[in-house]
Order: structure tokens, then C-alpha cells, then sequence
DNA sequence: TCAAAAGTGTTAACCGTACACCCATGC
DNA sequence: GCATGGGTGTACGGTTAACACTTTTGA
């Protein structure tokens, strides 16, 4: 095993993933049990260390595509965690980042360290491990901040969908209910998207596909 | 020499910070001439390397002491930069922080690190070393937002000042004139501030004082 | 008396919010 | 024919933005 050694102490450095979804309208997140002590049974955020030849963004899209096996997805560093206990190991700096992915492409690869990662709601987190509970709670802060901003809503979304399906993302992730005209209003008026010309068919009236601008 | 050896590479970290007053209706930032390669001569951001004992806002508060003479500061952290090559001597992973301090309590303590801190007007940046320009930017990004959704203009201002000062200031920080009834209008309707009954004297027509709610 | 900064209101446009009914379809 | 979700407009209140003149003082 090569070492590595400095004059002074370094903290070791990560970037974990809040990796949200939208499924039954119900906004969920991915957790990876942990097999090992500390916090052995617990759930804990994906993530990983930073290596020599990427920066933090790269490490986090690395970490999601090793562990849930997804590329491509909307990522966004939010903060920085460095209390210098958090990890009762040694010291870890973590970037935290927010992940996106609609619910069509959020089948998990198994294999790897993907095994023992789950989604969970997020009105019922299980016991967590480390200061992720607070991670967790300001990323949900963050995406709602974000959402309001910029079109980041396609990335919980398929390709195509109807108006009733984006107000359930936001919903969703606010967690609170809208109003369905201020709401269809305000989201058209941003331009964000344009209608197709298809119908969705096949449940009750057929809805309007829309896709992103 | 103590020898700190890990299995795996670690990066050094620091915190680094955008150090920002208003002075002549003018915002500057504090920047410290480098006496040695990389980047010799060239100005950098202050800052230095995260300690075992500490969180990243509180080395920001202690390098903002050692290299500035300057406690109790707003501080606020607002990107993490990580890029591979960006210190050409080894990694660095730096947290950076936006910091303010009125022109009044802007006297830099000499001796220390402080002896080639200068202030520099934001108008008119030297050659400025590693990626310092970048964080700079996104500072001044950062600190405008923020000013607009909380009382964080009072550390860049005396303890009493005029409602002319405080629309001085905003219009220092976003580089653009204000006007001034609907700026007053704005600044009442928020109650951040109260009169304090005392005029200011000694210019032209005297003008009321106002104070931190 | 003049130069300089302090102080002061009104109007129009825009935006957010509240709110209820008819329509098209599948069963 | 009925249950389900799709689709639509208006009115009010609050906020923002534009805009010009009088007052007070020091020199």
C-alpha cells in the first residue's frame, strides 16, 4: 500500500449525494444501508472521496454512476460540511450535492455498491447516519429554492409530460398543494416549454403532452 | 517535522475570503501582494489552510484575524473551488467566503501576515494569482443576492449612518444608481431600521440618523 | 444668493392569489 | 350515466417603477 505524507494533517474529502426522484408523487430519496461500523444499519447518503484528477463535480457524478449506476443526471453543490467530528473515524470535509432523476430512469443497476441502495420517502427517513439528516434537510431547502429559479424540473420528469404531471413534481417537493390555474399560468408564462400536438390517452380525458422548450 | 500519512491522496484545504467595504462610495476588497512564486506579485485573496480543530467558518474567522486584524466580521461561505491544477504546487480544495466590515472599522492592523494587504477597488483589479479572479466574481454575485434578502448591509456601514449612506452602499455593491424616493420607501417597509432622533450636522442640510432596528 | 444634498407622493403597470364550473373520456 | 381528472377567466390587492420639486444648510 502506498503512502502518502504531509508536513501537516489533511482531512480526507467527499462529495455526497442527495439523489431525489419523484415516484406517486411522493418525493423520495436514494440511501445506501451501511454494512459496516460506524453507524453499521443505518442508511447513509451516496457518496465517496475525491480523487487526485477530478474536481468535486466530477467526483459526484462519478459517486452516481458507481452506486446507482446513473449518468447524466441534474447535479448541484448546495454546501459544505466540516465539523471536525462528524465522522467519528477521522476527519472528513463533504461537498454536499443535489441530485435529480425522473422517475422512468431511476431503476437502480444492481451489482457493485448499488446492493443495498433504496429510495425513501422523504416523510419517512429511517435512522441515518453521521450529520446526514441535516445534509438531507438543506438540500430539500436548496432544490425548492432552485426550483422556483431555473427549468431544473425536467430532470424529475419523462421527455414528455401534461401540466398535472409537472404540478405533482412541484408539489412534491414542496410539499404543499397548488392552485391549478395560478399554477398552469405561472408555468406557461415562463416559457419553459412548448405544447407537442399529442395527446396523452388511454385514462380519463386526454391531457395535453407538453416538453421542454 | 511531524509526518501525517494516509492510504490515499489527501488535498489540502483552506478557506479563502472575498473581504469587502465600501469606501467613497466605492467597494473594494482586500487582496495581499504574494512575496513568493507561485504567482509572485500578483495579489490573492486572503486565507490559509483548515486546521484539525476546526470548521471551515471558523478558520475563515481566524485567518480574517491573523491576515486582516479584523473580528467579529459578517461571514457567510458561498462556493467550494476544486479544481486539480488550480495551486500549479499541489491540490487544494478551497471553501470561499464572503466577508464584510464597515469603512469605519476597516483599518488594517499591521504586522503578521497583514504588512502587503491593501485594499483594491473593484473597479479596477491588479493581476490577481490562481483562480482568484473566478471567486471574486461569484463573491460579488453572492454578496448582492444576499443583501437583498437580509440585513447584512450593516457590517458595511458605521452604527449610525443616513438613508443617503445605506443607498450608497447598495449601489456600490450592485454597480448600478438606485432611486432614491422608492429606495427609502423599500428600506422603511423593511424595518431593519430605526431613527435615532439626532441629525447629522456639519455638511449641507442635516440629514437624520437612523440605526439597526 | 447659490450650490449641494435632504426630503417628500402619486400614478400606472405588473404580479400573485383566490376562487368554480364545464368538458372529454373510460368504465 | 357517472366518476375522474382536464381544462379555462376574472377580479382584487399588494408591490414595483417611473417621475420633479421644495427645503435646509454652509460657504
Amino acid at each position: 500500500m502506498p503512502q502518502f505524507c504531509y508536513d501537516y494533517a489533511r482531512p480526507a474529502v467527499t462529495a455526497d449525494i442527495c439523489f431525489f426522484t419523484v415516484v406517486e408523487d411522493d418525493l423520495r430519496i436514494l440511501l445506501i444501508r451501511r454494512g459496516e461500523e460506524p453507524f453499521k444499519g443505518s442508511w447513509a447518503l451516496p457518496g465517496g472521496f475525491l480523487r487526485e484528477d477530478e474536481t468535486l463535480d466530477e467526483c459526484a457524478a462519478r459517486e452516481l454512476e458507481e452506486e446507482a449506476g446513473i449518468s447524466g443526471a441534474y447535479l448541484q453543490a448546495f454546501a459544505t460540511f466540516s465539523k471536525p467530528d462528524r465522522d467519528p473515524r477521522y476527519r472528513v470535509i463533504t461537498a454536499a450535492y443535489f441530485a435529480l432523476v425522473s422517475a422512468a430512469n431511476h431503476v437502480l443497476k444492481s451489482g457493485s455498491d448499488a446492493d443495498d441502495a433504496e429510495w425513501h420517502s422523504m416523510s419517512r427517513l429511517p435512522r441515518l447516519a453521521f450529520d446526514h439528516r441535516d445534509i438531507i434537510e438543506q438540500a430539500r431547502a436548496a432544490l425548492t429554492g432552485k426550483m422556483n429559479l431555473e427549468p431544473v424540473v425536467f430532470a424529475l420528469l419523462p421527455s414528455r409530460f401534461t401540466l398535472t404531471q409537472i404540478q405533482k413534481v412541484y408539489e412534491a417537493v414542496e410539499g404543499q398543494p397548488l392552485d391549478k390555474r395560478n399554477f398552469r399560468r405561472s408555468v406557461l408564462a415562463k416559457e419553459w416549454i412548448r405544447e407537442t400536438g399529442e395527446l396523452e390517452r388511454g385514462h380519463r380525458r386526454p391531457a395535453m403532452l407538453y416538453e421542454r422548450a
